[in-house]
DNA sequence: GATTTCACGTA
DNA sequence: CGTACGTGAAATCC
């Protein structure tokens, strides 16, 4: 590091790039400010640019961006700039160290290996820091030099503890170009110490690999926010109409057709009896005074008594129409389906346990009904496209089980291992099933004995997991990322628990890092077709195409598929699978 | 006013 | 046939 630094806004980038020495993949530092000004860093120069000079620069030159967060990818947006890859440092924090906090003053004490309890509280206490943040910069960069010369001393992003300063990370890094700069610096230097302490970090291999997934996933999802789902307005209010009613007129009105809804079920009340059907305590009494006496009233343990009282039926479906009404109803689509028929919602890369991504705003739980309101725009289809049986795909891969991989060569896995069971097909599915997320009730029978006997290496593997978790080890995924077990001794009933959470995670979190290598895979190969990622669902992604590209891109999505298992697990012999359909609406597929 | 519980949608 | 998440309303805590 150090040398010299030039800080002139009109050195070109791209030119002063290629002086430095920079190739493609090379890892060069951003930081970003809200209204789009980029700092850059390579290992001995830097500039402050634009964010249209970056674009160019990724273009000409594609190095791997490192930034401090997925914050820097949706200032660019805002800018109309989309960049290739990148470094995400609080993703790969994410991954090397497991837990939520990822922001820069915790990122860069864990890497550095400094006790956390000396990092300073994070700005607002979480990844909501993101709006508080802006204004913080904003604020400091109103104030100009002032906050520099007001600090005196901190003029340097690490303090002498070797800590961050808590008025940098806060957003005193935003103030004035040359701690743009230093910001940048620094988010190249913590991006190499988590290469560092990946391990080797070479090319081939797969933590190396993951992390620039996981990191590349960030870019995905902040274009996922900006750009939204494609849903039609009209089609989505008639499916409202059909459940909920119209839309009411006013607040009498929609007070007046909630009580009609509730009375269809409170008619079946006994004489005398009535409740709110939103209270869980009192429709429970109301269902005792109907004869219907359960511990609590959740769905699956009232649908047993459907047929024993009028009630209960009606109540069921009141249920269904409830969560329309109060979760996906008229005010969901007024606030999150904007006028240019997109509905939209903020994307996380990976979720607190095993890395999933995951989206606000209902994205993620929207009821099968209202798939049908999701409609490719004029000129457009989507390719809806899910990984078929990724679990115990990946199961075989993981544990490296030859047998269990040879099954995964069959379109239905389910099948060759039922007859090396020598089971049923749904027999030998629950055997997998069980195996893999442990069960509470039995011990598995015949077909899990045979289980243990078929795929030992498998079987073994969970096992593992499973005992490690119990006693409170930590666990690392296929691809690397922690699982944080630790923490005291807990009751018997929750060791368990804990069993169950231990073999779900390193399953669902490697099917989940699966996932993401592949949806990079298709957002980058897909820019020649204008293919668009506008959901991911966990194992499935739906691509927004102009219609005469939809082939193309239908064909894209399994090649991309096995491009992914190729890099993801070249030495296991295992077989994934993906169903590509191309349709004008999400429920048309399947 | 903030946190927990219940319930239910998705995978 | 288990796990995860996000959401909203009621219940509960402080």
């Amino acid at each position: 590091m150090g040398g010299g630094i030039g800080l002139t806004s009109d050195n070109a980038l791209v030119p002063g790039l290629s002086r430095a020495g920079v190739a493609r993949g090379d890892l060069v530092g951003i930081a970003v400010t809200p209204d789009g000004a980029t700092a850059v860093a390579t290992a001995d120069s830097g500039w402050v640019s634009s964010a249209a000079e970056l674009a160019l620069a990724d273009r000409e030159i594609r190095p791997r961006w490192a930034t401090w967060s997925q914050e820097s990818a949706r200032h660019l947006i805002t800018c109309g700039v989309c960049l290739a890859t990148c470094w995400d440092v609080a993703a790969v924090h994410r991954l090397l160290f497991g837990g939520w906090r990822a922001d820069p003053g915790w990122a860069w004490a864990s890497v550095r290996g400094l006790p956390l309890e000396g990092v300073a509280s994070a700005a607002t206490g979480g990844p909501a820091a993101g709006p508080d943040l802006f204004d913080a910069a904003l604020e400091y960069a109103a104030a100009g030099s002032r906050a520099a010369g007001a600090e005196g001393d901190s003029a340097e992003p690490v303090a002498p503890d070797g800590y961050l300063r808590p008025d940098w990370v806060r957003g005193g890094w935003a103030a004035a170009p040359a701690r743009l700069l230093a910001w940048a610096r620094l988010a190249r230097e913590t991006a190499l110490a988590q290469a560092a302490a990946l391990g080797a970090g070479a090319d081939g291999d797969l933590g190396a690999a993951t992390a620039r997934s996981e990191s590349t996933a960030e870019l995905l999802c902040a274009e996922l926010s900006a750009e939204g789902l494609p849903m039609d307005r009209g089609t989505a209010e008639g499916v409202l109409a059909g459940i909920i009613g119209p839309r009411p007129r006013g607040e009498p009105e929609a007070i007046a057709m909630r009580a009609a809804r509730d009375s269809v079920v409170l008619r079946h009340a006994p004489a005398g009896v009535t409740a709110d059907l939103r209270s869980p305590v009192q429709v429970r009494s109301l269902l005792a005074a109907a004869g219907v006496d359960v511990p609590d009233t959740r769905a699956w343990r009232l649908e047993e008594f459907r047929d024993s009282h009028p009630l209960v039926a009606e109540l069921l479906e009141w249920r269904k129409a409830e969560r329309i009404a109060t979760t996906y109803g008229y005010a969901w689509l007024d606030e999150h389906l904007g006028t240019d028929g997109r509905l939209r919602g903020a994307w996380t890369g990976s979720d607190g346990a095993a890395g999933r991504m995951t989206a606000s705003n209902g994205l993620h739980n929207m009821p099968a009904a209202m798939r049908q309101a999701v409609i490719a725009a004029p000129g457009h289809v989507f390719v809806r496209a899910d990984l078929g049986q990724i679990e115990p795909r990946v199961l075989a891969a993981v544990s490296g089980d030859r047998a269990l991989a040879a099954a995964t060569q069959a379109d239905d896995m389910y099948l060759p291992v039922a007859a090396e069971l020598g089971v049923d097909r749904p027999t030998a599915k629950v055997a997998m099933i069980a195996a893999m997320y442990g069960q509470t009730t039995g011990h598995g029978g015949q077909a899990g004995r045979r289980m243990r006997a078929a795929y030992p290496v498998a079987m073994t593997y969970l096992d593992s997991a499973d005992r490690s978790a119990r006693a409170g080890r930590d666990l690392r995924t296929y691809g690397g990322r922690l699982v944080r077990m630790s923490g005291g001794a807990v009751s018997a009933a929750k060791t368990a628990a804990r069993g169950r959470y231990g073999r779900n995670a390193l399953i669902q979190g490697a099917a989940a890092e699966f996932f993401k290598m592949w949806a990079v895979t298709v957002r980058a190969r897909g820019l020649p077709l204008a293919a668009r990622i506008v959901l991911c669902l966990h194992d499935e992604l739906l691509v927004h195409v102009p219609a005469d590209r939809a082939e193309e891109a239908a064909a894209l999505v399994a090649d991309c598929l096995s491009e992914t298992a190729r890099r993801w697990a070249p030495a296991a012999q295992v077989r994934f699978i993906a169903d590509a359909t191309v349709v004008r609406r999400w429920s048309d597929a399947k």
